[in-house]
DNA sequence: TGAGCCTTTACGGTTTCCCGTAAGGGAAAA
DNA sequence: TTTTCCCTTACGGGAAACCGTAAAGGCTCA
């Protein structure tokens, strides 16, 4: 059973609930374990650390309003500070984000040790993946969007954001070359560029550079 | 004071603080009173008047996730419907939509009574709006975003949302005009088109028609 | 070293987009 | 009815994007 968590959430309306599990759960918590700032979280374990009495579970959130300017910006920066300096800590993720592939590679590559989307029922979902850490297993939560069909046949590679983002910054296809090359990006050539898209455009069925850059933004892959 | 209250909230999480937030202001909550869909809000609502019971105040939500099929899909069309059959009840907005002019519209358009974003401190804000609702008053929070320069410089109308709306649906520019006229939709000549786009364009400081589907997404006009 | 294969680039023709100018059309006032 | 004004549309030249083909470059393996 954990006795020390520290909770990384901006929205006061969420970490309640969240202290209000962990209470629940019979987990001392003594109502000041819980910040609102990427910063302060790193702060706190930073110091928890030094003092001889570590976090033992840090839940966060991914997205954190920046209504002051900050030296950790998200969840996932912060996650990976405090792999740094405290590997066996284990992270829960509570994010509104609820696509699966970005929950599975949370855990895979940065190794996070649950995910849970907020949603319906979230409360619950929550207490069954603390109850799972608590016993040294990983949990993803099963109330996940799995990817469609349209989002796994394609995967954009750096170079396609990189170009798909010049785009939607106002640059002109045909000055796209002159920046891949300033950046030393291979290939450069307009024609390599021209082929790119077409072939992204193709395969995702879509049918101009408009309808790619929506297709980005809702996806969020820019 | 209210006696009656009724929550539409379809995080868990956030219902659960919502509720500690009522029960702190000794607003008697038995628990039962908050759905997770628009339709069973409305219906609630309905009942209690039927039942000579009227609740006395509506929170709600704006975005609902959509995993049943819904006869109110948000919580702008729930706010419409409700006011029709009880045109009293007052209605606090609890979303995590943060731009003042949306809040302002839904005050002054709607009658809603109180606006609260999601945020920083949200508990609180909730408790202030609430005690201001009691007191006749309208309550929108503080802690919103004003509209910047850019925003504000550029109102984008029906037509311009309908253009842009269609080249991000993948229609190539030259075919507009056509499916402008199939509509009865006016003007429909390409040169207009051409015409509002430059306008747009240029008033925004914008290059490219994939920048303005970025601009568009980013700022939610489509 | 050279053959084979793949990626990248160059080139040219066609389409689409961009943009300025001028013509057309409708509403209101003279 | 005519004139004026404004909005809309048509047209045309130039720029950019699109697309197929072919040449050039780079890598591996014999």
């Amino acid at each position: 059973m954990f006795k020390k968590v520290l909770i990384a959430e901006d929205h006061e309306s969420v970490s309640i609930s969240v202290q209000k599990t962990l209470s629940e759960l019979d987990i001392v918590h003594d109502n000041s374990n819980y910040v609102y700032y990427c910063d302060d979280a790193l702060n706190r374990i930073k110091k928890a650390l030094r003092e001889g009495e570590p976090y033992e579970l840090l839940i966060t959130d991914l997205s954190f309003d920046e209504d002051m300017p900050q030296q950790i910006s998200g969840g996932v920066e912060l996650i990976k500070a405090v792999k740094e300096i405290q590997p066996s800590l284990k992270i829960l993720v509570f994010s509104i984000e609820n696509r699966a592939t970005i929950a599975r590679s949370l855990v895979k590559d940065l190794g996070v040790d649950a995910y849970v989307p907020k949603a319906r029922h979230d409360a619950k979902d929550l207490k069954r993946a603390i109850e799972t850490i608590i016993k040294n297993n990983k949990y993803i939560s099963p109330n996940l969007k799995q990817a469609s069909k349209e989002e796994n046949e394609f995967q954009f590679k750096d170079f396609d954001k990189t170009i798909v983002s010049l785009l939607a910054n106002g640059m002109p296809q045909k000055d796209i070359p002159f920046y891949l090359e300033k950046n030393n990006i291979k290939p450069s050539g307009l024609s390599s560029i021209e082929k790119r898209l077409n072939t992204i455009k193709t395969v995702l069925n879509i049918s101009n550079n408009e309808q790619l850059i929506a297709h980005c933004k809702d996806n969020q892959i820019i």
